[in-house]
DNA sequence: GCCAGATTGGCAGTATACTGTCAATTTAGA
DNA sequence: TCTAAATTGACAGTATACTGCCAATCTGGC
């Protein structure tokens, strides 16, 4: 029986990877984003972050990071450019001198009632070209292989996590 | 008729969104591509520049970036990087001379044989949670929606572009 | 109560990504 | 031919991402 052959070091195998694909629509849904919110000034990212703090007032960067499944270094630095566009609050914890509690301010929470739109344009654009039966298809596919891979990533996502900061209060 | 609600601002709805998870899937594709090729010290963009330029020596940086879709700012430092590490040459074109020609070293080709099995590893892992006739249907879901969003990309892929550089000769 | 270990946030360093701008050079059109 | 426009590579500036490291702080076991 005849070894396989080699696979071929070619540019078309990379066309067809897994990793480059998701790179490449990656690439093109922050760039839908960007285009369909560039009235706001505000990131994928940063967008994320707001919406998570909306959902989670007083929770703290490293909690945040688990629920929204964002490297913890990188956080700081979007929680600080929030801040400084006073979209977000950073309060200290009054019982551990370690945290800060995370806050929307009157405008954060204005620009987010602001933004929703464009957002979902941006979503709904990023499916357009595919048949509605595909779109369903692709996004349940998608939606279980970034679930099933959770632990597979270097932060994987802890939406329980939001919970804790309630402590005896929740 | 009533009309519709808005949607609701909440995490949930950031979770199911399309953007949110190419994000999530992309940073778990660049998370076990380096797992697997952490031997190598080569980032998944690095790689594929290699493959590019493998598959069409004597590119220049340009028509590289149009080949893989990579920014060509992005691609600058990358380049510089592969050289660097001694896997890449740049010459000076003798017939433009606002152009450097790319090839890749002895090095570069020997490390690129050597980094495809684990790069296969890789591949074959970020879709391994899916039952195979998912695996296909995914790709073949997701290759028709990069292909038909191409031009919303900031960078649309322009494979056809490697061509140019062979010029009379090609 | 004390101390080892964990947690939190901050920092430095590297690597994509993208937006602009710029000078050198080439090309194309008047 | 002469010049306006296009091309190429480089650079500066911003924003994710990740790896490590660190000091301050808290917690749990003794």
């Amino acid at each position: 029986m005849p070894s396989k052959p080699p696979p071929p070091i070619t540019i078309d195998a990379v066309y067809a990877a897994p990793g480059y694909l998701f790179r490449r629509m990656q690439q093109i849904a922050v760039s839908i984003f960007m285009e369909e919110c560039k009235a706001f000034d505000l990131t994928p990212v940063q967008y994320a972050a707001l919406i998570a703090i909306h959902t989670h007032p007083g929770i703290d960067a490293t909690r945040l990071s688990a629920v929204i499944a964002f490297d913890r270094s990188t956080l700081g630095s979007v929680i600080e450019r929030l801040q400084a566009k006073d979209y977000v609050e950073r309060k200290p914890a009054p019982e551990d001198k370690r945290i800060k509690l995370l806050y929307l301010t009157k405008s954060g929470a204005a620009i987010l009632r602001e933004i929703i739109p464009a957002v979902e344009r941006a979503q709904a654009r990023m499916l357009e070209p595919l048949k509605p039966a595909d779109r369903k298809e692709l996004m349940g596919l998608l939606v279980q292989l970034v679930d099933l891979n959770n632990e597979a990533s270097r932060v994987p996502l802890r939406a329980e996590d939001a919970l804790e900061h309630l402590g005896k209060a929740g």
